[in-house]
DNA sequence: GTCTATATTAAGATAGAC
DNA sequence: GTCTATCTTAATATAGAC
């Protein structure tokens, strides 16, 4: 399958204009493909499209998140890799995350389950991490929902002020944050 | 203008199917109005429902958030009226927000400048009331983003998990951690 | 101020040739 | 695997009667 080679463009067209704004047109001239050769790599056409870029998506954080958490070293070296994958994923703040960007739309529910489920994997994964470093379950859920809560509304952040500056920092000073032992923190 | 009532319909519809997502024939259900009607009302046609729903939250900003910030009472009482009002804007959680669903989709460019300025506008006065409770220009900049990513993480957290909880317990203990005078807080 | 009817454009999708 | 051509449905928008 060489469909896989459109991809990235896909991953694009949705960040950009989301589900519903990303029309075939733009899919066809983006990729320089008519749109009887979409349907030949895509026969779901759109809906079997974003499936695909959740496919990709889920094996980036597969191999990406999910793979150094699992990983060697301690709790603090373990969230700065996890840091610096968030930070090529997002293309350093510059790119807005495809999970949050299909909460709205006429095709939430159809993606819902999925999203739902990838969200959940990393949390646990995160939890997994952190109470084997010693804190509660109860603070180790706390603060992977933190680790949540500052990527995507720092993502958020940069994306309405359009300067990446505000994902950076979090980038930087998270890992920190979140394995320091005593009080939680967030700015 | 009677136009007024159908703002709280288009909120909702904006909510859960984004710009692109909410079409001219749900509207129309939604209203009870043929498209025809709409257009007597909107003549500038979805561009102009969008406007006025960002009129309508802009004013919710100007008469509760803002307000709320320039009124009386010290740094805490105020940020805890602040999440007040950011609880029922958002319905405990249960809704997402607009300016975070404008980000993406073909209508991004068109609505940037507008929201853009309204997160400016709130930043600023969050800055301003910490200054003024003491805090350097520099921690009250970093602590003002800090609310706002806070906000927004939870919300989008809350929308992915179809939980309300995450962004309830923000409300809870935001003001405190952003008011706290040490170390800045997250968890 | 609302309607029916209709126009126009675009979106999603398929048939069949090459 | 890609194309042209076409189809169907839906979306945005307007005209004109009531």
């Amino acid at each position: 399958m060489s469909k896989e080679k459109y991809i990235p463009i896909l991953l694009q067209l949705f960040r950009e204009y989301g589900y519903d704004g990303a029309s075939l047109s733009k899919i066809s001239q983006a990729t320089g493909l008519g749109k009887a050769s979409l349907y030949h790599h895509f026969p779901g056409g759109k809906e079997e499209m974003m499936d695909s870029v959740l496919d990709f998506l889920a094996q980036a954080l597969e191999n990406g998140v999910i793979k150094t958490l699992k990983g060697k070293g301690d709790c603090l070296s373990r969230f700065k890799k996890m840091c610096q994958v968030l930070n090529d994923l997002y293309e350093e703040g510059k790119q807005p995350c495809v999970f949050a960007i299909l909460l709205s739309g006429s095709a939430r529910d159809t993606f819902h389950q999925r999203v739902s489920r990838l969200w959940i994997l990393w949390l646990n994964e995160m939890m997994n991490v952190l109470i084997e470093a010693g804190f509660t379950e109860k603070q180790a859920k706390e603060r992977s929902e933190a680790v949540v809560i500052a990527i995507q509304g720092s993502l958020i952040l940069a994306q309405g002020l359009r300067d990446p500056a505000p994902f950076k920092r979090m980038i930087e000073q998270l890992p920190a944050q979140i394995c320091q032992s005593h009080p939680p923190i967030t700015i």
